[in-house]
Order: C-alpha cells, then sequence, then structure tokens
DNA sequence: CCTATATCAGCGCTACTGACATCA
DNA sequence: CTGATGTCAGTATCGCTGATATAG
C-alpha cells in the first residue's frame, strides 16, 4: 500500500459546497469527480492484486472474456467490441498477453483478416487464481453491501446507455 | 463523437449474468466494471470539450482549486493532496498550465521549499469559459437528475473513505 | 541529522491518429 | 472497388519509482 496519508476531511464534499456557493447546482460536478476518484482507487487496487500474475485489470477483463466465449476463441475485433477498447488497445493487450503465455493467437480458417485469441492452459489457471484474488477483496468494493451494490450499479447503467440501447 | 457502433444489449449486464452462472455472486464485478466503463466514457467526454480551451480534465481540476483557494494560491504539495494525485504528476500539470499561460509559479517567501501556483487572468478566463462548457453538458449526467445524483453520489462516498475519514 | 518539498529521468500503461497490408 | 480487420509508428496523458537538490 502507498499508505496515503488521509484528509481530516472530504476534499471533493468539501469542494461541492464552494462549488454550490459560487457556481451553482453542484450535484453533476461532485457525482462526476466521485466517479473518476473512485475508479482511480478501485484501478489501483486492482493493479497491485494482480501483480503478482505478470496482468493489469485491463488484460484480466480480456482473459475473462475469452473464458465466458462460447467457442473458448474470440476475434480481436469482437474482443474490442465487448470491452468497448480501441482496436490497437486489442492488439496491444493481445500482444502482452501472448508473451506471458497466457493466450494464444490462431488465424481464423474461414474469414482470413481475422485473429482468434483464446486461453492457453496457463492462461486459465492464472484467470481462475486472479479471480480469486479479486473476489477476496470483493472487487474494492467490501464498504458496499449487495442492495447498495445493486442500486449504485442501476443509476449509472443510464450513463452508459450510449454504449448500447 | 467518435461514433461508436452501439452493440444490441449491454456488455457488463452479460457478463453479470454469465458470471453469476460459473463465479458467484456478480453484484461487485458488475459495479467495479461499471464504474470503470462510467469514467472512461466521462473521461473522453470531458476532454472533447476541453480540447478547444488546451487542458485536460486533470489540469480543469487544477484550476477549480486554485479558484476556491482563500489567499488565490496553493502549494504544489497542498493542490496534491487535495486532488490525491501523485508529486510528480502535480508538477507536469503545473508545468503544461504555466507553459498555457494558465497558471503563475511564485516562490514562497516564509518557506523557501514551497512553490506556489496561482491562476493568471488569462487562467480566470479559460475556467469561466470551460465551466459553463462543462456545465452544459451537465458533466456528462445528463441522464440522471439530480436525486439520482445525490444518490450515486453518496453511495459512491463509502468506496472513497480510505481518503479521508 | 532527519524530514519535507519539488523536480527530473525513466518506465509502464491506455487512448488515439494516421498509415498500411490483407482480404471478403 | 469498397469496406472490414489487424498491425505498426508515433503522440499524449497519467501513475509510479528512484534519485537529487534545496530548505526547514
Amino acid at each position: 500500500m502507498a499508505e496515503r496519508p488521509r484528509l481530516p476531511f472530504d476534499p471533493i464534499e468539501r469542494a461541492g459546497e464552494l462549488w454550490g456557493e459560487r457556481i451553482g447546482d453542484p450535484s453533476a460536478m461532485r457525482l462526476a469527480t466521485s466517479i473518476m476518484r473512485v475508479q482511480q482507487l478501485l484501478l489501483a487496487e486492482f493493479d497491485r492484486v494482480l501483480r503478482p500474475f505478470g496482468i493489469t485489470f485491463a488484460r484480466y477483463e480480456v482473459l475473462v472474456l475469452l473464458s465466458f466465449s462460447h467457442a473458448g476463441e474470440l476475434s480481436l475485433s469482437k474482443i474490442g467490441e465487448r470491452l468497448m477498447v480501441h482496436p490497437t488497445s486489442v492488439t496491444n493487450a493481445i500482444d502482452r498477453l501472448v508473451d506471458a503465455g497466457l493466450v494464444s493467437r490462431t488465424a481464423d480458417g474461414v474469414d482470413r483478416r481475422r485473429v482468434l485469441a483464446s486461453l492457453t492452459a496457463e492462461g486459465e489457471r492464472v484467470l481462475k487464481d486472479a479471480t480469486k484474488a479479486l473476489t477476496d477483496i470483493d472487487f474494492g468494493l467490501a464498504s458496499l453491501d449487495d442492495a447498495d451494490r445493486e442500486r449504485a450499479y442501476q443509476l449509472l447503467r443510464s450513463v452508459r446507455s450510449a454504449d448500447f440501447e
């Protein structure tokens, strides 16, 4: 842990008060800033927990997606589509996972433009252990119970509506 | 806008279903993944809106913090403490803001280790215009009403408790 | 002496643009 | 020919480590 010194007050709450006095309704700014900070805290914790396995959270998401696929393999374009990441980021993530021996690249026999990615045996082992490590810390959300997680999830869902719907 | 093609379904909802079938309670994984995605969407929109002003959202936060300070100036260490960012990131952000003419560096007369940052007249103008641009898009949270923003904010607050309390 | 502040070099990561080769 | 797929080079942002100079 970085052992960050705690502040004697909540800086976002304080910023919200000043925003309300000087600018206007603070509800949007306050929530937006909160989301940014929470994401940063979660990502730092995930990367710390995943470091022993040699993967980042973004690469962990790729492993999960591959394990959930019906055929056990997915084209890189599908991976980018599902995880909402840029094509070049997918190529980079798969490059690193292949280098680490967790994923294998295969040519698609039907459409030869496509490259298929699938888990190796080692990739399945790492995925299993990494999943245990992440569930052991409740994905950084141990301070919320199931009902609150569900409420927060539903509230944030509408913000993501540009992705699907 | 990047005009991303929308998916015919919610990929996080789908992942949550599969997680529930094969691994266990999906509430933590689903919310964590949602927070990651929402943060990415918000940040992309903020950076798009702020690009005409030549600043990123991280640098916008520095401008806001400076405008909220009592004396109109803050040491770099205070900035890092309040925004919860690494000292080297503060130095970098201030470097860019100084280069852009929005912030000025001053030596602290009392404690000469300290460097104080304050807004320039141009910085105040850019802050005002950038704030209008961000409030015009409701900080990317137009899909939530005030009450829902407040609920989501309160739910996420406990996750940040490591920061202050 | 020890600690705090700020900076610098350097590394890793992700996002993105533009260009390109390949192939349906 | 057009469009889709994947890759590569290069750029920018941010986070962090380790080292360093300066000052309390």
